[in-house]
DNA sequence: AAAGCGTCCTTTTTT
DNA sequence: AGGACGCTTT
């Protein structure tokens, strides 16, 4: 096999035999690359049969580009047993042995929202006020807890106090009700697999089929996918892991980039392979990320150098408030744009983009969004999905709730309908299907062809019918709607200016790149200010966003913004003046004064001051999980694992 | 059943 | 500023 175009620290990763491989690639190192080229080497050099290789990554984004540079990899094309989401790949698992845990096979899977709602009736029905009993704040400990792979008889026995007892018992109820509506949230499709994966007789069936894992992004599994990987790989301990400490964006949801460093102790035997040359940013914009990076004390840096030339410095621009930073970026994105050149817009929060979108809206220049208020999440789709769910599985009772709130006639139709439907005609295609369901309960009568939004509602189902045919049957179609986001569409995608938040862009990287909103509370988020790991984490997050440029990098921040409706003056982000002054080009007004407040300490502090008091619940979160996490957890924990 | 109005709260980030 | 929710009116 030909592997020219690989240097030599890429080719001993691609071509390493069997057992354990750790492959530390910093951004841009081509560590898809590396991927890509050790799956077809396999199959190709080792005579490994496509079908017995499994590819785990996060996202679908990830997943999909990895299938189809793989496909291009080989003339007839290979199908790779699994290659998606952790996720997906669990669905898919429970779908065939759920019972075996206690999961019924016709299960629906229930986004962030179904939970919220499930938990908001909770609250509701035990009397608790939902003032004090945040029905999010329930979700997020439970959340943790399960990622962490704690049961709930395990933090019932543990807990004294009364805040953790009513936490035991809204979980137990919570669980409970998601068995009564033969439901899993989103963790429970890890925790099932990881209690599936204990079986001995199901492990050594999948042992056989999965010879081969490669995970992506490993710095970002949580423990129930760390202890997945590791059953999956089993004595034979063919696991690929791809990551980087740097890179780790996602300990919200717990995961943890110690599992990187875990792996050692795990895997005896791993080979570990080191990736520092940076194929994608200009040595600047390489300085510059390091510049900020440096400053994390608690996970090793790889410094990355740049195959390609030294490049522009990087344009740091102040503007005096969001709109006149909107004007700016868009300004420079629509020349950018108009030479034919793609650009990107980053920031870390969704609610960020209004005033960019405000401002291509007003220059009528086309462009993608990613993100924001999900297409599944729509209040119409999720409706009609509801109605399609119910199909599937009477016993949900979130759409019981949601197909009801629609209205009682339209429920009493659909309840017609339904009885009039045989078990053949349900595993007919999805869209067909849906089609019906909308004429029995005349769904489109809600609304009004003169209303904008309304107009854009319906264009909404249009799509969902559209996308829906496209699948075989109703559950297929309703797992992909729960566990992927929907492409963009053919409308914006010839459009040169993308929008997203920095998560979205994990993974990807542009020629242009702007980092906005650089302004402490911010980015750094507020929510992080006064814990140091967070800010650690708001600093990878930076990292990240800034190894996204190949040859061009703009950051901005406002000096004044609206916030909750009320504006606000605020610092510029701490990361700015972490980057080496020389590499640095400054634009728009007032500059040499900004520096000196960013080194003012007092004005930090009193924004630290003014975050500590918002942030009461983000306290308590942290105690709780503090609690729970259980430093000796690493090695012994995982020691028992070795047993089954 | 649906629409209108006041009050309260909100913003991390995603599978 | 805008959304969710609960209470009121049509």
């Amino acid at each position: 096999m030909d592997l020219l175009d690989l240097n030599d620290e890429q080719k001993r990763a691609v071509t390493h035999e069997e057992g354990p491989l750790l492959v530390l690639a910093g951004a841009g190192s081509g560590k898809t690359r590396v991927l890509i080229y050790r799956a077809a080497w396999l199959i190709k050099e080792k005579k490994v049969d496509p079908s017995e290789i499994a590819l785990l990554t996060f996202t679908n984004k990830a997943a999909s580009e990895m299938r189809s540079r793989a496909e291009k990899m080989s003339e007839g094309g290979y199908r790779l047993g699994f290659a998606g989401t952790f996720h997906t790949f669990c669905a898919r698992l429970m779908r065939t042995w759920g019972p075996d845990v206690g999961v019924s096979r016709e299960f629906v899977i229930y986004d962030s929202d179904d939970s919220e709602s499930l938990m908001k009736q909770i609250i509701k029905d035990r009397n608790l006020d939902p003032k004090e009993n945040r029905p999010k704040m329930y979700l997020a400990l439970i959340s943790r807890m399960k990622n962490d792979l704690i049961t709930v008889a395990e933090q019932g026995e543990s807990a004294r106090d009364p805040f953790y007892k009513q936490l035991n018992m809204i979980w137990r109820e919570y669980q409970n009700r998601l068995a009564q509506n033969q439901a899993l949230d989103f963790d429970d499709l890890l925790v099932k697999t990881v209690d599936l994966l204990k079986i001995d007789r199901v492990r050594e069936i999948l042992h056989g089929q999965f010879k081969w894992i490669l995970v992506d992004e490993y710095q970002d599994v949580n423990k129930a996918q760390f202890v997945i990987t590791r059953l999956l790989a089993g004595h034979a301990g063919n696991l690929t892991a791809v990551g980087d400490a740097a890179q780790a964006i996602y300990s919200f949801r717990g995961a943890d980039f110690r599992n990187l460093l875990l792996l050692e102790g795990e895997y005896p035997g791993l080979k570990t392979v080191s990736l520092p040359r940076n194929y994608r940013s200009t040595q600047n914009i390489l300085d510059a990320a390091y510049g900020v990076i440096s400053h994390n004390t608690t996970h090793p840096v790889i410094r990355l150098d740049s195959t390609s030339i030294q490049g522009d410095l990087v344009d740091l621009y102040e503007a005096g408030d969001e709109k006149d930073e909107a004007k700016y970026v868009v300004g420079n994105c629509q020349r950018i744009a108009s030479a034919g050149n793609e650009v990107v817009v980053l920031y870390r929060t969704n609610a960020q983009s209004r005033a960019f979108e405000d401002e291509l809206i007003r220059r009528s220049l086309p462009y993608k969004l990613i993100g924001g208020l999900r297409f599944y999440n729509r209040a119409e789709i999720k409706d009609l999905l509801a109605y399609l769910r119910l199909l599937v599985n009477e016993k949900d009772e979130v759409s019981v709730m949601r197909v009801l709130k629609i209205g009682k006639r339209r429920y009493d139709m659909f309840v017609t309908w339904k009885g009039k439907l045989s078990e053949e005609r349900i595993k007919l295609n999805p869209g067909s299907l849906l089609e019906e369901i909308i004429n029995e309960t005349a769904y489109l009568n809600k609304f009004d062809e003169r209303d904008e939004d309304d107009r854009a509602r319906i264009e909404n189902i249009n799509e969902l019918l559209a996308v829906s045919s496209e699948f075989e049957d109703v559950k297929s179609f309703l797992e992909n709607a729960a566990l992927s986001e929907s492409e963009e569409r053919a409308k914006s995608s010839g459009a040169k200016i993308t929008l997203m938040t920095v998560h979205a862009a994990k993974g990807l990287e542009f020629d242009n790149v702007f980092v906005v909103g650089l302004e402490e509370g911010l980015f750094p988020h507020s929510r992080t200010l006064m814990n140091k790991e967070e800010i650690e984490e708001e600093r990878r997050l930076m990292y990240v966003a800034m190894t996204r440029a190949r040859k061009k990098l703009t950051l901005s921040f406002a000096r004044s913004r609206l916030v909750f409706g009320g504006r606000t003056s605020s610092f510029p982000s701490r990361f700015l003046s972490e980057i080496p002054e020389h590499l640095l080009k400054r634009m728009g007004k007032g500059i040499e004064e900004f520096m000196r407040e960013v080194e003012d300490r007092r004005g930090v502090d009193k924004r630290n001051e003014e975050s500590r008091k918002l942030d009461e619940w983000g306290e308590t979160k942290r105690k709780i999980v503090q609690d729970w996490e259980i430093e000796a957890e690493t090695k012994d924990d995982f020691a028992e694992i070795d047993n089954w």
